[in-house]
DNA sequence: TGTCCACTGGAAATAGAGGCCG
DNA sequence: CGGCCTCTATTTCCAGTGGACA
């Protein structure tokens, strides 16, 4: 509690509204954590754990279970080996399995253009230290599949997956995958509940900042963001951004009325400064019409830049913009139509 | 109902940037 | 340096989807 001071110091650890923060204890997910628990078990006597699945909608807790389950085998375990790859950014075979030799530390001679991918894979095959756990997050982005089949077949490497949908993820995978991997441990994740999300914020909120916050108040929070605990912590960060230093007793209904639509330009900005050239003019068109069909979009592309890649490349750059929230797809086939989100 | 066709997205081919090695 | 190798981005090819319209 700040007392007699006039600017507050309301944000007392800025960590516990980050992304990455991973609390010490993960609530409403029991089940789930049992669940993957029970999957990962067999790691503890060194022996292959059972393939886990973890799919669900973003913002349902799924990495964050992951991350939290894997720092609680390592306490049981001391030499866990394990690593987190993120296959939206490490979407290419020799990325991903990179990423996953970096925990292991063999990568220091290993350069992008001239070792070729199966040399990673030998390497891993090599591996003989403890059952190395490997979570692959977005796996739905993986370009080449065979990564998971050669994981499956590495002798000493246990597998957490974490996608989206269930369904489009095996539809996508060929039959011998598909029939392998049908043993596994599958863990859905359902959106939060209101009162699951007032709790996770109420957390947050005593973990990180100096102030009460009213039910009310989380309630609006929880509310704007529709189960997404993600959005929901967003929206909390802008507004203890918004609040500290201007309002002395808390953050006030008004300035989580405008944290609401902050939270989601403040990431929108994030992305937009990661695209390049091509991605950003995409976004320009798509945010100046509002909505536009891919025929016009396509056209005024192709006005607007000087060199423009194919209508195939357009369309891989607008899935891009569309899995992070900077456009929408409506419809499909020959109705589609591309919007700019609010 | 059937045909047309704008549009989609998977898969394979290709180009090009850059490291390696004699 | 020049030939050979790799990865990555992009293009090429194409079967499939679903509005529009007779």
């Amino acid at each position: 509690m700040s007392v007699g001071t006039n600017t507050s110091n309301m944000i007392r650890d800025a960590r516990v509204l980050q992304d990455e923060f991973l609390p010490r204890e993960v609530g409403h997910r029991d089940q789930e954590m049992n669940a993957l628990t029970r999957a990962l078990d067999p790691v503890t006597r060194n022996e292959p754990a059972e393939t886990a699945f973890l799919f669900g909608p973003s913002g349902t807790g799924k990495t964050c279970l992951a991350r939290f389950a894997l720092a609680r085998l390592r306490e049981a375990v001391l030499d866990l080996n394990y690593q987190y790859v993120n296959c939206w950014q490490d979407y290419t075979r020799f990325r991903a399995l990179y990423r996953i030799l970096e925990a292991i530390g063999s990568t220091a001679d290993i350069h992008r253009q001239s070792t070729p991918t199966d040399a990673l894979l030998e390497r891993l095959e090599a591996y003989d230290g403890p059952e190395f756990v490997v979570v692959l997050d977005e796996v739905d982005q993986l370009q080449d599949h065979d990564l998971l089949y050669d994981l499956y077949r590495t002798v000493g490497v246990s597998m957490v997956l974490i996608a989206n949908s269930e369904e489009e993820l095996f539809a996508r995978l060929d039959n011998r995958l598909v029939s392998r991997l049908h043993a596994s441990t599958r863990i859905r994740f359902e959106k939060y509940e209101l009162d699951e999300l007032v709790s996770i914020l109420d957390d947050r909120v005593r973990w990180g900042l100096d102030v009460e916050a009213p039910r009310d108040r989380l309630v609006a929070i929880a509310d704007a963001a529709a189960g997404d605990a993600r959005v929901a912590i967003g929206i909390l960060r802008s507004a203890a951004r918004q609040a500290e230093g201007t309002e002395v007793d808390g953050i006030g209904m008004d300035t989580i009325r405008t944290a609401i639509p902050a939270g989601r330009t403040e990431v929108r900005r994030r992305n937009v400064e990661q695209l390049t050239p091509h991605q950003r003019v995409l976004y320009d068109i798509v945010h100046d019409h509002g909505t536009v069909t891919p025929g016009e979009l396509y056209e005024e592309y192709r006005e607007r830049v000087e060199e423009p890649r194919s209508d195939r490349t357009v369309r891989n750059h607008l899935s891009k913009l569309a899995h992070y929230n900077l456009v929408e797809k409506h419809g499909d086939g020959r109705g589609r139509t591309y919007h700019h989100p609010e």
